[in-house]
This record gives structure tokens, C-alpha cells and sequence, in this order.
DNA sequence: CTATTATTAGAGTATATACTCTAGGTAGTC
DNA sequence: GACTACCTAGAGTATATACTCTAATAATAG
């Protein structure tokens, strides 16, 4: 599932074959996409120049100049794909109403995505600044994330998993978990005492969705409290103080490649 | 109460009047480290350089690396200052039960602490990467804040304010506010249309207090419940959507100078 | 086969950035 | 008035960064 974030782009590639038998090789755009995302994840945007790209994929920059105007656009286009997946992610269904393995998929498939395109979040601010388009893009996609999130709560409720809230709180509520969803792994590479890419583990990932989930406990029903409270427990961090944690690298490490 | 961040620096060169009459003028020590946070907090770290530091302050660069050795030098000086507010700030009381009014100030502080020093979170990561010792030092002061969090949680509920919590619950609420507190200035900002420094508003800054007590909502007593809603209201956004607040420049704006 | 278009290499450039080095001032002290 | 410690100016530099330009090479269409 993780790996869901390049696939809008290895399909432009593998379905575009027509006559040779084997499969084509990628196109030199995508080529640069997927590169400079891996590179920007790995190192943080700042450290990651247009030649430094060039020279990971051994390509001259005049070539990657041909494919995208500025570095900016580079960002612009992998956003498009940060977009497009999360707003697949968080497509809620209206025909029928919505159960705990929904909510398990939606937490998963979120962190999964905040992974996959974990620079953007890092340097957002200055990317915002840099790129009209992007600040107005990135803004109607948080409205979107925010209704959607709003939404599942109302589902919830429909469901009789949590208890009905008023609007007013309910978009307050959606409005925090955007915010911990969001600041989650910047919290786990800062409360790191070794460099930050280095030792991230899925457990802590992971844990984001512990955080998340502490949020609704109070408004959950009788009927469903349990299960919940059990879900929530499969997330939870081993070791009791969640900063310190980093001190023994448990869990499984995450690789990016 | 927003200029306390300063207040350090002044008082070093306010206090050295020994022979003139008239106040000494700020040691350049000082001046590089109070123009740096301006200009830092107004453009991004990553826009300031150590030479547009010097040119702001008409001295030469020379100058400027006689008092600092490095970029990451002033702004590990910048982090001591505010690390120091902020203990300031979350100095509980041990003698005395926790009121209503304590916790308003532990949140107007930590917010105008926010602010005062707002440059710092934006580029967090890459300022710790930057710095092992800024790292170490900032991954403490996580845990003293989360501990000092955490401890106002169990004086609320010794106080009668909140429902006591076991502790468990009580540190994944706490790293909870952490994250809305931290994140909350980025989201303002990333949620604006037009640039970000522009047109942020105290009424929206004061809305990351909206959205904490929000956190705490659940946990009310009764007694107190409708005291802290009331506080709470004080700092409701007055536009529905918040992130749809920009659209109209409501609330008075505030000053970088 | 030819003309056109798409793609690529690679050298090059203007600007910026963090930082150094030398020489010279200034202020207090004996 | 000379000695010393502190402070400052300003020119300079090595490196990096984003990006351009030209010419050459593939791919494709007619």
C-alpha cells in the first residue's frame, strides 16, 4: 500500500507499450519525477538541487531543463500526485454507511501517503511561498481533507460508532486531527535524537494513527467502545514515553528505496 | 506580553549603563541576534542570510562572524532565548491549586511564545539537521514542555476543572495539544490565500486556544464546564470555515516591527 | 528518404551564499 | 603614552545553485 504514490506514474509508463515485446523503459519525465521525490524524501527539498537530480538519474540538466521549467514546476507536478492519491484515499462512500475496517483504511492509507510524500509537509511553507498555483491548490485540498474528515465523523455517528456532535464542534474536531495527522512525522524526526531520515520505524509511523484515534474516545458509543479501544491498542508505542523512544530502535525500519 | 521574547536581550544592554548618563547603546552582539529573529520570523530562515543580517544592521560581515561563528551559531543563540520563555511560561506551581486564569496564561504565553519566535518551527527539521547540538537540546525541551503539559492535565484534574485521567491517556492527550500548539501557526499560514506573513490576524492566532480547549472539552466537569466553554467562545473564529477566514481581513492584523 | 519534431548532452553563466583575512581603529590600563 | 584586548570594515573567495544555449542525435510523419 505503500507504494501506492508511484503508481499513477509507472501506469503512464507501462501502459503506453505498442510494438516492442518487452516493456518500455520509463519516460525520462517520470523518470525525473519519481527521482527527485525519492531524493526530496530522503534528503529534504533544501538539500536537493535540479543537478543533483540530473546527476542521480545521469542526465545532463539541460535535458531535465527540457522536461520542466524550474524546480518549482517539479514540485508542482509531484503535489498533483500527492493530491490525486489522497483524494482517492479519502473517498467516502454515501450508499452505504461506514464501518471500523472503513476507519482502519482511511488511518493507514493517509499515514501510508504522508510517508510517501513526507517532504512536502516538511518544507511546505517555503513551497507555498515559492509557487502561487501550489499555495491555491494546497489550499482547496486542505478544505477538502478537512470536509472529508468532518464527514467521516458524521458517518461515524450515522453508524452509531461515536456519538452525534453538533457541526460547529464537529469541525473543530476535524480541524485537530488535520492538524496531528499532519504534524505527526514532523514530531517523530524532530523528537529524534539521531539524524532524522535515519531511524524511522513503522511502529512509530504508525503510531500517528494511536494519537489520532485518542482524539475520539471520549465521544465513542457503548456499543463500540471496545472495539475501538482495541483498534487504537494495536497502535500503540511499546515504550511509555513516546519522545524517548528513539533511544532503542524497535519496530521495523522503514527503507525509502 | 508578545515583546517578552526581547526582554532577555534588552535587559544584558539596559543594565550596563556604568559612566553615560544616557542608556548604552545595544551591544552588536545583541543587535545581530534581535534583527536575525525579525528578519528570520518575517521572511524564513532560509530567505535571510548572514549577509542580508549585516546589510539590515549597516555593519560588515566581518563584524557579524566576529560575534558568531556561524549562520547556525545565531540561531542556536535565538533557540536559548526562546527555550528559556518558554520554561518561563510552563512553570507550574507546586504550592497552589491550578485555576482557570493559570491556564489562560499558559495558553495566551505559549501562543505569543509562538509567535515571538514563529521562524523556529518552520524549519525545524532542517535546523536540527543542521545542529546535533540545537537537536539534543530542543528534543529535551519537547519532553520538559510535554511533561509540563501533562502535569497542568493533572492539576486541572486536581482541581476539579477535568475528570482525572489515567496517565496513560493523559500523555497521548498531551502530545495531542503539543501537536495542535506546534502545527497550528503553519496552518494559518499554509491556509491563506494571498503570502503568509501578510495578513495573519490575532483573532486566527488566538484560534489555536479555540482549538486546544477544544481537546478538552470531553473531560470537563460539570462544575466547570461551562466556564471553560465560555472562555473557549472568547476565541472563536468568527467566520465559519476557517480556512475560508482569509478571504476578509478580519480581526486586527499584527505587526512584524 | 526527407523533413520535421522531440529529445539529449554538456559546456557555460550570472548570481548568491557562507565565510575568511588583513588591516586598522577604540577603549581602558598602567 | 604605550600596551593590550576588544571590535569593526571591507575586500575577497571557494563553492553552489538555478538555469541557458547550442549543437547534435533520435524518432516520427509524409
Amino acid at each position: 500500500m505503500a507504494d501506492r504514490a508511484i503508481q499513477g506514474l509507472q501506469r503512464q509508463s507501462t501502459d503506453a507499450h505498442t510494438t516492442t515485446r518487452i516493456a518500455e523503459p520509463m519516460k525520462t519525465r517520470d523518470k525525473i519525477l519519481l527521482s527527485s521525490l525519492d531524493l526530496f524524501n530522503e534528503r529534504g527539498e533544501r538539500n536537493v538541487t535540479t543537478n543533483h537530480i540530473a546527476a542521480h538519474l545521469a542526465i545532463s540538466p539541460g535535458n531535465l531543463y527540457y522536461h520542466f521549467r524550474n524546480k518549482s514546476d517539479i514540485i508542482y507536478e509531484i503535489f498533483l500526485e500527492y493530491e490525486k492519491l489522497v483524494d482517492f484515499y479519502l473517498d467516502i462512500p454515501e450508499n452505504r454507511p461506514i464501518t471500523l475496517d472503513d476507519l482502519t483504511f482511511y488511518l493507514e492509507s493517509v499515514f501510508d501517503g504522508l510517508w510517501s510524500y513526507r517532504f512536502f509537509h516538511r518544507d511546505l511553507e517555503y513551497l507555498l511561498d515559492s509557487d502561487q498555483r501550489l499555495r491555491q491548490d494546497y489550499r482547496e485540498f486542505t478544505n477538502r481533507c478537512l470536509a472529508a474528515i468532518s464527514r467521516i465523523f458524521e458517518k461515524l455517528a450515522e453508524a452509531g460508532i461515536i456519538e452525534p456532535q453538533p457541526e460547529e464542534l464537529r469541525s473543530a474536531m476535524s480541524l485537530n486531527v488535520w492538524l496531528v495527522i499532519t504534524n505527526w512525522m514532523a514530531f517523530l524526526k524532530t523528537a529524534h535524537a539521531s539524524e532524522a531520515s535515519a531511524s524511522l520505524t513503522l511502529t512509530e509511523l504508525k503510531q500517528g494513527i494511536y494519537q489520532v484515534l485518542t482524539l475520539e474516545i471520549p465521544y465513542l458509543t457503548a456499543d463500540y467502545r471496545d472495539q475501538v479501544m482495541t483498534l487504537r491498542e494495536k497502535y500503540r508505542p511499546r515504550l511509555p514515553d513516546s519522545a524517548d523512544a528513539s533511544v532503542s530502535g524497535q519496530g521495523e525500519p522503514i527503507g525509502n528505496h
